[in-house]
DNA sequence: GAGATGATCTTA
DNA sequence: AAGATCATCTCC
């Protein structure tokens, strides 16, 4: 990656309040391709342990001291949840302390831990009192790819902390890995506004092309099964789920 | 690569 | 008790 990528995409706006205050299945569709963008963030502790060496994201831990600048990835597999009709969505339920900010404005992240181990990272989609979101189920890696091996505890084979194909997957691929390589926390950023210009985590397009668009059942989903609120960038190596030895490379 | 298992939070 | 998960272990 060249050293001007990190310039550009630091100036990159964040996706207007618009763009979600829509269907779910529409707003998933068309995240795919966006950048998921985590700016600022305070160096993480293991990052020390790291030697001086580059390595495919060297480029963007530019800061001072190394620290990390700019954390990025591109959505390659999105989830739709509808409101409080979708069986398989925590509004289901109905208004809660947990699922709050599904029922507030749109353009907020909703944050949750799950299965006591891990955060899974949604936006708010639809109008206020319109509970759909979408879920973020993974990401292509595009910037500050040591600092998230760093957050995922993740180290490279070599001395200078190249990562392996499978250790670069790793580190994004799947809901819980992707919210851990950026950083994610409910107590960070629950609640938070994706579209403010001076939030430290935004979704922004960077005008490149509109991928190509598969959809299939949701995972994990077992109430709605009859569903196809999937999408997903088919034949992309970081869509979550099992890999053959021939697609990893 | 595939299948089983544990971790141990949140809600119903 | 089950869940919008993942790492680790086992045996291929």
């Amino acid at each position: 990656m060249p050293i001007s990528t990190l310039a550009r995409l630091t100036k990159l706006a964040p996706l207007p309040r618009s763009f979600y205050s829509r269907d779910p299945r529409l707003v998933a569709r068309e995240l795919l391709g966006k950048l998921l963008i985590r700016r600022g963030g305070p160096r993480p502790a293991s990052c020390a342990e790291w030697g001086e060496g580059e390595d495919a994201g060297a480029e963007c831990e530019n800061g001072e001291y190394g620290e990390p600048s700019l954390l990025a990835g591109r959505i390659v597999e999105a989830e739709a949840y509808l409101g409080v009709t979708d069986p398989g969505a925590h509004a289901y339920c109905g208004l809660t302390a947990r699922n709050a900010v599904l029922f507030g404005p749109p353009g907020h992240a909703y944050v949750y831990f799950i299965y006591g181990n891990h955060y899974c990272t949604n936006v708010n989609c639809q109008p206020a009192g319109d509970a759909g979101c979408v879920l973020l189920r993974a990401l292509e890696p595009v910037c500050g790819f040591r600092s998230m091996a760093a957050l995922r505890g993740i180290r490279g084979f070599a001395s200078d902390g190249a990562l392996r194909p499978v250790q670069l997957r790793q580190l994004t691929s799947g809901p819980g890995r992707l919210s851990q390589a950026l950083g994610i926390t409910r107590e960070r950023d629950n609640a938070k506004d994706l579209c403010s210009p001076s939030s430290d985590l935004y979704i922004a397009g960077d005008g490149s092309p509109v991928p190509e668009i598969s959809a299939t059942p949701r995972i994990n989903v077992t109430r709605a099964p009859c569903d196809e609120w999937r999408f997903v960038i088919p034949g992309n190596p970081f869509v979550s789920g099992p890999r053959t030895a021939r697609a990893l490379k």
